[in-house]
Parts: C-alpha cells; sequence; structure tokens
DNA sequence: TGGTAAAATTTACATTTGTCAACAATAAAT
DNA sequence: ATTTATTGTTGACAAATGTAAATTTTACCA
C-alpha cells in the first residue's frame, strides 16, 4: 500500500501535475489539459492513467460516465522523494555545487529564501572544511 | 558529439562515478572496484561500458591489452544537467521547497554554504513574494 | 429497452534499461 | 608458430517506458 513516487517517470509527471494542480479530476479534463501542452493521443493519455493507478499513484472514482482521479500522494513529498533519490546516486563531494546551480536557476519566494537562510545559518557552524567523495567503495585503497 | 549527460542511467551513473574519481581507468580495475559495491558479473559492467561509449560519454583507448576509458564531461557538469533535468519537470511552486530538503540532507561544506548565502543574500533583493505554479498550460482558464 | 455515443480495457509495438551468457579475437607464453 | 588465458563483441531476454490503435463495455437518450 505504499506509494513510491521515484516511481513516477518523467511522462506520468505531466500527468500528475495536472491533478496536484487541480485536485481531483476526470479523464476528459486531464486529456483536455494535457492536450494542450503535450501532443499525446487521448490514448496514450488513458494508458498513462492506467499505469498511474497501477503503481497506487492515482486511485479512481466512478463519477458518472468517466473516473474521477485523486493522488494518493503529496505533490511536495514526491517532489522531494524525486530529489532525494537522484541526489542519492551523486557524489558526496560535488552536491553542493549542483545545489548551487538549483538555487540560482529556480524562482524562489522571499519566504523560501530566508528560510534557507536560516538553515544555512544554522549549518554552517558545524560544517566540515571540505566534503569527501563517496564514490568509490569504503575500504577501497584504490 | 554533444555529450547529453541526462541519458546516464542510474547503473550507468555508478560505473561513471568510479571513472570521474579515479580518472582514466581500465576494465579490470574498473570491474575489481565495482564489485566491491554491486553485485553484478563482468559481463554486465562490460555492457554499461559499452553503452556508456555509444552514448559518447565515455571513450576508449587501448592500453595493451585492454581499454582504458576516459570521461568525456566533467562530473559536477553531469550533476548539474541531470539535476537540471528533473528540476525542469517539478512544479515551480515548490522547487524551494525541494531544495531545503537538499540543503537540509546534504553534507556541504564551509565553502559551499558561504556561496549559498552569497547568492541568496543577492537573490532575496528581487524575489517575488510568492511563485506561482507552472503545472497547467500558460493560457489555462481551467 | 434497445441503439449509440462515449468511456474504458486490451492489445500492440518499438526503445531503453537491467542483467547475463556465449562466442570471437588477440596478446602472451611456451 | 601454437596454444591458451584474457579481453572484447554479440546476442539475448525480461521488464519498463513512450506511444497509440483496436475493441469492448456501459451509461444515457430516444
Amino acid at each position: 500500500m505504499t506509494v513510491n513516487a521515484t516511481e513516477i517517470t518523467s511522462s506520468e509527471w505531466e500527468i500528475m501535475r495536472v491533478i496536484w494542480t487541480k485536485g481531483p479530476t476526470d479523464t476528459n479534463d486531464i486529456i483536455a489539459i494535457l492536450q494542450q501542452k503535450r501532443d499525446w493521443t487521448e490514448s496514450t493519455i488513458k494508458t498513462l492513467l492506467r499505469r498511474l493507478v497501477n503503481k497506487n499513484i492515482l486511485t479512481t472514482t466512478k463519477a458518472g460516465r468517466q473516473f474521477t482521479y485523486h493522488a494518493n500522494l503529496d505533490e511536495a513529498d514526491a517532489m522531494t522523494e524525486t530529489v532525494d533519490d537522484v541526489f542519492g546516486r551523486l557524489c558526496n563531494m560535488n552536491k553542493g555545487a549542483a545545489i548551487i546551480d538549483l538555487i540560482q536557476s529556480s524562482e524562489l519566494s522571499q519566504t523560501d529564501i530566508q528560510k534557507m537562510q536560516a538553515l544555512l545559518a544554522e549549518k554552517i557552524k558545524t560544517a566540515p572544511e571540505k566534503v569527501a567523495c563517496n564514490c568509490l567503495p569504503d575500504d577501497c585503497d584504490c
């Protein structure tokens, strides 16, 4: 019954964003909205919806003729999970640079920035001089 | 001839990290190192190497019996590209929260933190109150 | 209450990814 | 020069992903 956001593929993300933004949405609305952004057929969108249901990312209820799709997980949570998953593959030593790049290239609100500042002010107190690379096996003398 | 880091799959990343860390490395070293971390056969690792060469991420030179594999792109650049690619799929409104999560969960050096602080101090000057969601088509009145 | 328009479900197919075993080529040792 | 140990190349196969057509079901209207 656990929902695993890392199973959401990039096409499926497109679908999820619509549902997260609009709340429970029925098939036709989803199709109409997505076709404004992507060149997908109705069929393609339905396949994607089905797969998301199979992955337990979406739940359906029947509303008359159509299904209504409900997200089983929160968008911000899914984003965090996804992003953590990717970072988990990367070298510790360069994560800082990658985050700096993200800060640079993302639009951020006053509030977000303030939160980051507070967090960093705390973090710097105990931050190491250097972060070691963790790309080789622990006991690797190579 | 362009190298596209977003084509590196998660298994392939494992290989790349070894090569980035050690510099040009030959087949046997790569295999020996990776088998300390992952339960892959020699065959699997060779396939992954071949695919990376096909994707133009790696180049080979022959050193006696074995190949030596050279990375065609920098690790930090590859990380940035990968991370930007993922963030490109996500809702603008919540990117801040995702970055906050990353700052929280990553080990960061004094220097990295200082850079972030400088960047944020600049950024806050022109930061908006709120970041709008960009999950629906631009002209979507839905 | 039966026909039909509108949904949903099935089937499909090419690519990519994760994993490997089998086979071919070749450098080194005898 | 042959053999053989090593390394590289091919072929394979299942599962996941992107994309969509064909077919079946069903809710509603006449």
